[in-house]
DNA sequence: TTACTTGTAACCTAATGGGTTACGCATGTC
DNA sequence: GACATGCGTAACCCATTAGGTTACAAGTAA
């Protein structure tokens, strides 16, 4: 259940140490290959922007790589913000066990259940 | 790299045909459980609206789940979406196989590479 | 009929992505 | 020293979107 980990790496980051530092690309040049203004890469090397699907797709285009990778990054790093910052999800109380797990195999098996599961 | 799969499913869907409807609870009373309003339940289940990181963790909370997997189905989605929707990330073009391999091994390995890394 | 449930429109606020232009700063080059 | 590059970012604009409240019409069940 590890809900525990550390600070998530932010995309941008990954792009500028595994990328554009090892293969000597400036922010300005990889802007341009991607087809977006430098200021929104700019903002996602430093942390204030966040990686849009279509940025994902085109990451993976530039980058070889796929579009899921960066997806992904960016959703562990969001959760966590959310995990971390608002405490208020906290409130959220869990349905009982009882209907969660219980009610679930019941209706499953009823034939009563119209669901058409 | 199956990148041709069919459409995801949405999150809202999921909500509604795995829990709602099986453990016979309204879209009322789960937006009040969540501590959302009922527009914004109905907005989801009703494929009109997103599952956020906020909302991740709520129904992680409530339905016994990781906040991961409602990240997940909603990641796979908006990248399903972007990916038939706009075709402009098309446009972009890799960087030459040389720069994304041979490159990354040669800095890696050189010494006049400062970055670091 | 009456009550409950629901989708959704209308309206408002706050946040966010993306673009352009421009400025100041640091670094490198001639 | 003088000039060019690269970069972060501010200022300003536009479009979209999450989320809330209130209200209404329609469907369903008691």
């Amino acid at each position: 259940m590890n809900r525990i980990k550390r600070k998530p790496t932010h995309p941008g980051k990954i792009i500028m140490e595994d990328y554009l530092k090892p293969l000597s690309i400036t922010v300005t040049e990889m802007a341009l290959s991607l087809g977006v203004s430098r200021k929104t890469l700019s903002k996602i090397i430093n942390e204030r922007g966040a990686i849009t699907p279509d940025m994902a797709l085109r990451l993976g285009r530039a980058l070889d790589t796929t579009p899921d990778l960066w997806m992904n990054l960016q959703k562990n790093y969001d959760l966590w913000q959310a995990e971390h910052m608002s405490k208020d999800w906290q409130k959220v109380k869990p349905l009982s066990p009882e209907q969660l797990h219980a009610n679930i195999q019941e209706t499953a098996n009823n034939p009563m259940n119209q669901s058409g599961l």
